[in-house]
RNA sequence: GGCCCCAUAGUUCAAUGGAUAGAACGGAAGUUUCCUAAACUUUAAAUCCAAGUUCGAUUCUUGGUGGGGCUACCA
C-alpha cells in the first residue's frame, strides 16, 4: 500500500475515534508538502473543521498526534494554519531508495490484469511534399504517448497512415510531366521528397501566374482560379488515376516510391517507427460501403443530386458531406472506414489520432458519426489535438517559403551541437565516429525536448536562431546531468570494484538528498499521470526537476570524495538511481542520453 | 454569424481548488588548487478585465477583451 493511502486510511481511522464520524474519503487531501515548509506529507483540514468542530490548528494537532502515534514511519509533524504538515523517518526514505535499486523499470506496470489494446495513429504525412516542423512535433508527440502508454502496461500499436492520394499528388505529379525533364532524385542527388516538394512549388506558381493572367483578361479570381488550365489538368490526372489509368499509375507509384523513401530516411533520422502503415490508396474506399448502408439504416441522408449527408444539427453542429454527388469519398469517408478496420484488426479497445487541433471539428464529427452507426467503439475514439507550431513572424506558410523544413532543422540542430563542444573543447580527446555520435544525441536532445516539454494543447513559438538553447530547461541540461552519473559511476569502479546495490538505511541523509529521493519516489505517479492525461510534457518537466535538483546536490556534496565510506556509498547509489530514471524519463520522450559529453 | 482552443516576468514555459505563483533565457553580480563550469550561487521582474461559487480561485462558472483554429462536393 502507497504511504499516501496509509495516510489517508489514518486519518478516517482517526476522525472516526476522535469525533465518531465516518466522512467522504473525498474530503480527505493529502498532499506533498511545499519545499519551503518542513515535512512531507500535508493534511489540508480545512474541509474537516465541520467534523471536528474546532479550530484548524488544534484540528491539526490533534490529528497529527494521533497519527504519529499510529504510524511508525512518522516521525513528526507540525501545524502552520490549517496544514498539517507530516514527517517521514529517514529510515522510510532509504528503505524505499533501495527497493527503486531492486527495480529494473522503476515507475513502469509490468503485469497489468487487463492491458488495453491502443492503437496510437501519427505522422499521416502527404506524399506530395517533405516533412516540416509540425509533422515534427506531430510525430515525436506521437511515439512519445504511445512509449508513454505502455509503460502502463499497455499494448500499444503504432500506425502511420500514408496520405497518398488525391488532388495535390497529382499536381506534383503534372509539374513533374511538364517541367522534370525525367529528373529523378538519383540524377538530382537530392531526397525524393524534397524532388516531389520541388514539383509541388513549382506547380503552385504556375498555377497563380495562369490566375494573374486570366484576372488581367477581366475574369474574377474565383473563376480564374476553376478554370486555369493547370487546375483543370490535375483534375483530369485525378480521374485517369481513379479510372487506373496505366501511365498515371505507373508515374504515380514511382514518384511515390521517392517521397517514401524519403520519409524512411527522415523518420529514421527522428528515431521513430511505426507497427503498421496503412495507405490511403488501399483503404479510401472502405468507408464508403459503411456510408451507402448508414443511408440504409436511415442515418444518413441522400440528397436529390445524389449526394450523402449526416445531419447533425441536433447535436449543435452542421450538415456534413460524405459522399460527393458523384459517389466518390471525401476525406472523412476514409476515415469511417479506417476505424472500423483498425478495431477489427487489431481488436482494439481504444485508438487515439495524434493530429493537429485544426481539425478538432474533423474528429468531433468522426465521433458523432460512429456513434450513429451504431459502434460501441466510438466512445473509445481519442483525438490527441496538438496546437500550432509558429515562428516568431507567424505561421508557416509553404507559399512564402517559411516553412523550417524537418530534414534541414535536424542537421542545423546536430551542427550547432558540434559547434558548441567544439568551442567548449568538450569531445576533443574523441574518436570522429564519437564525435558524431555524440553531437547528433545532443543535437536532436535540444530539438525534441525543446518540443515536447510544451503541453501538447498548447500553441508554441519556435524560433530557429534563439529557441534552441543548450542551458538551462533543455534536453543537453538533462543529458549533461547524465553524463556526469555516468562518470562518477566509472570513476568509482575504478577506485573500487564493489559497487553498491544495497545501502544502509540508519544513515542520517541531508535536506536535499531527501528532496531527491521524494522526487524519486513520485516517478511512478507522473508516468501515470503523463499516460492518462497523454502528455510527454509532465515526463518532460520532471525530468528536468530531477536533474536540475540533482546538480545542485552534486555541487555541493561531495561523492566520491566524502571521506564517510557509508555516505559515499549512499550518495553514489543515489546518483545510480537518479541516472537510470533520467534515462528512463528521456526513453520515454524518445530522447537518447549520452555516456558523456 | 455559429462552434472550439488559448491568455502567467521583457521572452519561452510550469503550478490534482490550498500556504509566500515556480523555472529557464535575456539583464545585473559572483563561484574553478574540488567527482565534467553544457554546472552552481545571488538579484530585479508576471496570473488580461469584471462578477460569481468557496473557509480558500492562476485553476471552476458566467460575461467581456485580445489571439488562434474550424465552419469546402480540399485533405
Amino acid at each position: 500500500m502507497s504511504i499516501e493511502l496509509q495516510l489517508k486510511n489514518k486519518v478516517l481511522e482517526a476522525l472516526q475515534q476522535m469525533y465518531g464520524q465516518v466522512v467522504d474519503p473525498e474530503s480527505i487531501q493529502i498532499q506533498k508538502t511545499r519545499k519551503d515548509f518542513v515535512g512531507d506529507y500535508t493534511l489540508v483540514v480545512f474541509p474537516l473543521l465541520k467534523i471536528s468542530k474546532k479550530p484548524p490548528e488544534q484540528t491539526a494537532t490533534e490529528i497529527g498526534e494521533y497519527i504519529k502515534k499510529n504510524i511508525d514511519d512518522i516521525s513528526e509533524f507540525n501545524v502552520i494554519k490549517g496544514f498539517l504538515n507530516l514527517t517521514l523517518n529517514n529510515n522510510f526514505w532509504l528503505s524505499f531508495l533501495n527497493s527503486v535499486g531492486q527495480k529494473k523499470d522503476y515507475g513502469y506496470i509490468i503485469n497489468k490484469e487487463k492491458p488495453n489494446i491502443v492503437l496510437v495513429e501519427y505522422s499521416s504525412p502527404n506524399t506530395n511534399k517533405p516533412l516540416h516542423l509540425g509533422h515534427i512535433r506531430n510525430n515525436l508527440l506521437g511515439y512519445s504517448v504511445a512509449k508513454i502508454i505502455a509503460s502502463q502496461g499497455d499494448k500499444v500499436i503504432k500506425v502511420n497512415l500514408v496520405n497518398d492520394r488525391g488532388i495535390h499528388i497529382c499536381k506534383s505529379m503534372l509539374a513533374w510531366q511538364k517541367w522534370g525533364n525525367g529528373i529523378t532524385p538519383e540524377k538530382a542527388g537530392k531526397k525524393g521528397d524534397h524532388l516531389v516538394g520541388d514539383f509541388y512549388v513549382k506547380f503552385d506558381q504556375e498555377y497563380k501566374k495562369q490566375i494573374d493572367e486570366l484576372i488581367q483578361k477581366g475574369i474574377s479570381e474565383e473563376e480564374a482560379k476553376k478554370n486555369a488550365p493547370l487546375i483543370i489538368e490535375a483534375q483530369e490526372m485525378l480521374r485517369k488515376w481513379e479510372a487506373k489509368d496505366e501511365t498515371t499509375i505507373g508515374l504515380w507509384k514511382e514518384m511515390n516510391s521517392w517521397v517514401l523513401k524519403g520519409f524512411d530516411i527522415t523518420y529514421k533520422n527522428l528515431g521513430i517507427d511505426f507497427d503498421k502503415i496503412y495507405f490511403e490508396s488501399d483503404t479510401y474506399k472502405l468507408g464508403k460501403e459503411i456510408v451507402l448502408k448508414g443511408i440504409e439504416k436511415g442515418v444518413f441522408l441522400k440528397k436529390d443530386d445524389g449526394s450523402v449527408w449526416v445531419d447533425l444539427t441536433e447535436e449543435g453542429l452542421d450538415q456534413k458531406l460524405l459522399l460527393r454527388a458523384d459517389g466518390t469519398s471525401v476525406y472523412i469517408t476514409q476515415d469511417i472506414g479506417t476505424a472500423h478496420q483498425r478495431f477489427a484488426d487489431f481488436n482494439a479497445d481504444e485508438l487515439i489520432y495524434v493530429v493537429g487541433n485544426e481539425q478538432n471539428y474533423h474528429f468531433q464529427v468522426l465521433k458523432l458519426i460512429m456513434n450513429k452507426l451504431g459502434y460501441s467503439f466510438s466512445e473509445y475514439l481519442f483525438h490527441l489535438s496538438y496546437g500550432m507550431v509558429e515562428l516568431p513572424e507567424g505561421k508557416m506558410k509553404s507559399r512564402e517559403g517559411t516553412v523550417v523544413d524537418a530534414d534541414d532543422l535536424m542537421d542545423e540542430m546536430i551542427h550547432t551541437a558540434e559547434e558548441m563542444s567544439k568551442e567548449l573543447g568538450k569531445l576533443d580527446e574523441y574518436s570522429e565516429a564519437e564525435r558524431i555520435q555524440i553531437n547528433r544525441t545532443i543535437g536532436l536532445g535540444a530539438l525534441k525536448y525543446f518540443i515536447l516539454k510544451v503541453d501538447p494543447k498548447k500553441n508554441m513559438t519556435f524560433d530557429p536562431k534563439e529557441s534552441i538553447d543548450f542551458n538551462g530547461n533543455t534536453g543537453p541540461f538533462i543529458q549533461y546531468t547524465y553524463a556526469r552519473i555516468v562518470s562518477l559511476t566509472k570513476k568509482a569502479q575504478a577506485r573500487n570494484s564493489i559497487t553498491p546495490n544495497k545501502i544502509k538505511t540508519d544513515i542520517t541523509a541531508t535536506n536535499k538528498e531527501l528532496q531527491l529521493i521524494k522526487q524519486i519516489h513520485s516517478y511512478p505517479e507522473i508516468l501515470f499521470d503523463a499516460s492518462e492525461t497523454l502528455s510527454p510534457a509532465i515526463v518532460a518537466n520532471f525530468v528536468y526537476d530531477l536533474a536540475k535538483e540533482y546538480n545542485q546536490f552534486y555541487h555541493d556534496h561531495p561523492i566520491l570524495n566524502e571521506v564517510d565510506e557509508n555516505i559515499s556509498l549512499f550518495r553514489l547509489f543515489l546518483s545510480q538511481q537518479i541516472g537510470k530514471i533520467i534515462q528512463s524519463g528521456m526513453n520515454l520522450l524518445g530522447i537518447d542520453v549520452p555516456e558523456r559529453m
